[in-house]
DNA sequence: AAATTCAATGCAAACCTTTGCACAAAACTA
DNA sequence: TAGTTTTGTGCAAAGGTTTGCATTGAATTT
């Protein structure tokens, strides 16, 4: 096909111009005259020249690169999330590069310092489950670096913040109950060292307070996300009697799912005996026979999507947007059947 | 924090010492003086040097940078295979960028222009759906760029290709039905214009040659993969009367879930009226009911981690190695219950 | 006709690093 | 002592592009 490296040079050298001429002709610099231009042009055509981006990259030391550290791409929530990320990266010309945590907080530094080094023109971050040091964004902060928190938010970490409006909708969740008539609404929540765990609680017990339902420390489990874990903590609720909750606000779709396999192990009929509702961190499935009666949505293809405007806007203004926290809408979504 | 940008020609008039003296220094180059040597490095740990990795960029004419192609990442097997490749690809630092095409030839061949343009060191492609022209991998080719082609792999066209042993999973399946006394078997196959049809198509063929059994043009049926289109191809098949098959190899697990359905509308208990086996395109959560009796799994995660190692290999051999074709085993998984 | 302005283009630096070649001084060999 | 090798360093080019400043020739003004 071409000979070698095509680039201005060439151009300059098969015209017998200067190289700065065909740069600006190239770039519709208006001191260039429209004859020499059009050469220039044709000429870039046939010799079919495309700019070589790693030049311009050290010329104006941006790469045009967008770092996303994700804690893993085998959940159906964050490959949403990254696939909205990717439709506006691309949309503006951004190179999207992917890396997992695995929620491992070694991995995530280094992910991090290698993004500093690669130069990246904007970092997103979901911080690990482990994180517990925030070195290293202060240090990516400190360099100018424009850096966003999605989902997964360090607290009291000042920083752009892109997260879902949780709160509102646990207690839209219980209102719902509350419609069909639950009024011993229990919540089985998640880690508490997660601050998405935080907003759950504060959403049930603002609503419990509102609707002036009873409720007591017992009816407030959290489970470690395991199935076990869920399966014991679901036994207590089943065990308490009379007391026992007619209604369970889970921390996500698989909290549901396995709480749900734990009434029917005790035959106890779920959404009869005790209703579900619960937070979509997966869709469910048009398949499955016994889910909650509704989840929160929590649209992480817009959480995706919001993160990187935001980003891309830092990045516009040069860094010196001032840090903003947007907060992603959620919605009760209630299943068919 | 530190002043401006830190070169090693900071570090070179600190120390009143040649820019190439620094480099050689840094590079551990036995040409330099242990002394010096010494100097340098000491100086380039106390101004915080870092290397300039855009400026080698230009050097080198290399980005460490591979792209991948995905039609989607909403779909969890498309996603795990991502996150096969984003592992190997960080452990041999590697940056992955990655775009979606979502299935749309014209997105195909604009991601592919800009990783052309970006000069990345290698691509990975799933081609969209409709990819019919090849001219654009023909062009990646021609600049030497080394391509991989993983799961979805353009027909007769050479370059190295990454894919799923679906053909055996194929046989593998129909062995499994035909020891549960299955001998009126079909296929719900996917769209003819996709290679992996082919290879379930060929597979079912060769089993019930095999396997003696009988079969007719009426017992293979394709989908489009839509809802309505399978549930109609399902009913043809449950409205053969006396001929009806006992059995159904589906050509992915969201197609046996929608014939499933169907089957329940109109009366047939699936799985002993008709059984199911189906490809593992995604998991089959462990919640479902109503659901294949097996599924052929696939091994995204490990269909990822072989495309980027053959890729890596094709880089370090400067593009020269021969296209090779590697195929990854597949297994039949029966589901519990 | 001389002076001034303007349009069109070229030169060279800057961005940062690597590396072939040259050079100097020191050490060694004959 | 003169010649050769070794050792340590510097110069400058190369990689591709942009851009401030300088230069040229032509057109306009006085």
């Amino acid at each position: 096909m071409s000979k070698k490296n095509i680039t201005i040079k060439t151009i300059a050298q098969e015209l017998g111009i200067s190289i700065s001429t065909v740069s600006r002709a190239l770039k519709n610099n208006p001191r260039i005259g429209a004859d020499t231009r059009q050469k220039v042009i044709q000429m870039a055509e046939r010799v079919n020249y495309v700019p070589n981006p790693i030049a311009l990259n050290l010329q104006r030391s941006r790469t045009n690169m967008l770092g996303l550290v994700v804690p893993t791409l085998e959940e159906e929530f964050f490959s949403h999330i990254v696939s909205g990320v990717e439709r506006i990266a691309s949309e503006n010309g951004f190179h999207l590069i992917i890396n997992q945590s695995r929620d491992s907080m070694q991995t995530e530094r280094e992910i991090i310092r290698a993004y500093i080094a690669s130069k990246v023109d904007g970092i997103m971050v979901s911080v690990a489950a482990d994180t517990s040091d925030y070195s290293h964004f202060v240090k990516v902060q400190s360099l100018g670096i424009p850096l966003v928190f999605y989902d997964r938010i360090p607290r009291n970490f000042p920083s752009h913040k892109v997260r879902s409006e949780i709160l509102q909708g646990a207690i839209e969740a219980i209102n719902f109950l509350f419609r069909q008539d639950k009024r011993k609404i229990a919540l089985l929540n998640g880690p508490s060292n997660l601050q998405v765990s935080d907003e759950r609680l504060n959403g049930y017990l603002e609503a419990v307070k509102t609707l002036g339902l009873s409720t007591s420390p017992q009816y407030i489990k959290t489970t470690d996300l395991s199935r076990q874990d869920t399966h014991l903590k679901m036994e207590e609720f089943i065990r308490m009697g009379e007391h026992r909750p007619d209604a369970v606000v889970c921390f996500n779709d698989y909290v549901a799912l396995h709480a749900i396999k734990a009434c029917i192990e005790h035959g106890v009929v779920p959404n009869r005996d005790i209703s579900f509702v619960s937070f979509a961190n997966i869709g469910i499935g048009e398949f499955i026979e016994n889910k909650p009666l509704a989840s929160v949505e929590q649209y992480p293809v817009k959480l995706g999507t919001e993160s990187v405007r935001l980003l891309l806007e830092d990045i516009r203004t040069g860094g010196n947007t001032k840090f903003r926290e947007i907060i992603v809408e959620t919605s009760l979504v209630i299943h068919p059947n």
